[in-house]
DNA sequence: TATGAATGAGGATTCATTCAT
DNA sequence: CATGAATGAATCCTCATTCAT
């Protein structure tokens, strides 16, 4: 692993743990175990180190869900699988779940154009992503042919993120099990729940 | 108006504007026309007008915006216009929404409980009111009655947030006319389509 | 009580507790009962009410010990009397000696001509009255005629400062009782323990 | 020498010449002729600098007066030695005593226990010092054995520390030579004109 | 007199960034 | 590459003092 990446893992450590506008260069350099000095000799700015580390860390997130979801056989599964994997980790587990990096780049996405441009790009993949997957089981007659891929994509990307930042932030009416439901049936009752052809 | 509405109006203002972690004291100082030592002169802390401006604005906009629904004659229409007014205004007319604001909220809250707090004490009252809506529409003959209020307005929550995000921050795939109609056809999808009984 | 005297009294008891360049306006104003604005209506700047405070104190304070003292009958019992009530109060009572006023003159003297000034007028009252008291035995037969009045009265001053400041200053190798102990020692062997003549 | 040493230097320079409570971060920089961020990169608050330093600028002043001192051959002269070293400088000469820094500890110890507890332990140094060379000389024999060489040592101190305050603020009654006098003489008095045995 | 709003100067502290070594 | 010293700008907060009412 290569200096930089571990300043940008270092990076991502430290939002989740004290926010985007909470981690400073020495935060970073604590958790990359190296000096203050050293982390900018890789970078010009604080702020390109922390747009930098946004990006990596959620395509990579992305990438990652994808590759994992795509060994499953049918496209409901894939389909499933990808919201489970894009869902915040539970928070009872885990001392800071990754998803909240994305309060961090919606809240300062209006004021930064660089943050803004890597958000849509990204928030625009999943939403293809998950049309994709549609048009997948509807080629398969998994899912119903009536449904309209992407306007089913934004809207369930709109959900995932609705009910995502409430499960996130450990609201007592939402938990993780009742988001993966509700999406669940979101599929059945949008998609229909036919078996697939072969 | 008292200094203290002026400095907390002023802080809106600058939050919207600047961001809650870019607002400084000077900011607020020069909107609301008065010396930062002055601005000082009524808060102990600046975190301290953050929060109590946060939770002015919020709790003002939701108790006008149910006060203005609760005047049209139907449950349906009274829902309606509460989740209209609910979302972010026209990006294109103004120079900031309110609704920047929330974004704000959710990234500050795992970190901060008094604005934790004040957000779980908000959205609740947000669903809550939806749900005497539809609890009421469901009295009147409007709504099915087989609907589980709660779970509907829960979860229509969710949806006026994760649309609401992509609204106000203009994402070219869903506008303020698209999130509406969205939320009309989850009502009537969800609550039926019938006419009140009287 | 006037007004000026109240907050001077004011001023006292916050220097006690606050010391001297941790009392603010503020606090006088407290504990005066009235508006910091009022206070600076008596008196051109804070500094002013200290100096002055601290001379009326401690003026105050000396003119209430000699006229005690002088009503006893003998010029040792006025002189022991006088160092009695010079000492400071006993820690374990009080909650704040005013005997710690003497640090903060003490150092503030170096850099306060007016707080000098006082000090030594204050400082110089009290080792002249020491030596009429001293004279005032010599001629009764009561002390020795040979020992230096004023040499006495400088040394003994001296002793009670530094005996004094260990007391305020609860030193476990230093009480009150101890400390009276040693300056009634001191005139003993030093003033001779003979009988008034008459 | 190292940075941290600089910064404490200076800040004994500020403090005498300022006062404990008038010194400032700026004032310790510009003495230690760097900015002030880089003296708070040493240290993290400015009460802690100024206690490291009074502390530092105590402890270094005893242990050199008391490395000096017993290189005398006779108890006696280091006893003395020992006085006047811890007496303040000549104040017609120097531009502040470091005798300063003792009025300044006293004020300030009855509301910061940090500088009580270094206070205490200092004090009980040199009073333990003081009783040391008591001893020796009652061993050799140049002193008289009646004396309590601890409860002499407690008055000394005393005695040193009320003569002292007189000098260091040039009470026109009192002087260098007369201080010295003084405890040379209390030192004849109390512990005996002898010769030593050898 | 009496209040409290209002100011502005000042001071501690933080921290990104630079740079000599 | 790597460190850590060094800087200076930024910013919160305090507080004496003034002044309109």
């Amino acid at each position: 692993m290569t200096a930089r990446e571990r300043i940008l893992d270092a990076a991502i450590g430290a939002i989740c743990e004290r926010g985007l506008s909470g981690t400073r260069v020495a935060d970073i350099a604590e958790r990359a175990e190296m000096s203050a000095g050293h982390v900018m000799y890789y970078f010009r700015t604080l702020e390109q180190i922390l747009i930098q580390a946004l990006r990596m860390a959620n395509e990579r997130f992305l990438d990652d869900a994808v590759r994992e979801a795509r060994q499953l056989p049918l496209a409901r599964q894939q389909l499933l699988r990808l919201i489970e994997l894009g869902m915040p980790s539970d928070p009872s587990e885990e001392p800071h779940s990754q998803w909240l990096l994305w309060l961090d780049v919606w809240s300062r996405s209006p004021r930064n154009p660089a943050v803004d441009a890597d958000r849509r790009r990204l928030e625009k993949r999943w939403i293809d992503t998950y049309a994709e997957l549609v048009e997948l089981g509807q080629k398969t007659g998994e899912f119903s042919a009536d449904a309209d891929a992407d306007d089913f994509a934004i809207r369930l990307g709109a959900v995932v993120d609705g009910l995502g930042k409430s499960v996130v932030l450990r609201d007592d009416w939402m938990t993780r099990d009742r988001m993966l439901e509700i999406c669940t049936r979101m599929i059945a009752r949008e998609l229909g729940n036919e078996e697939p052809r072969f």
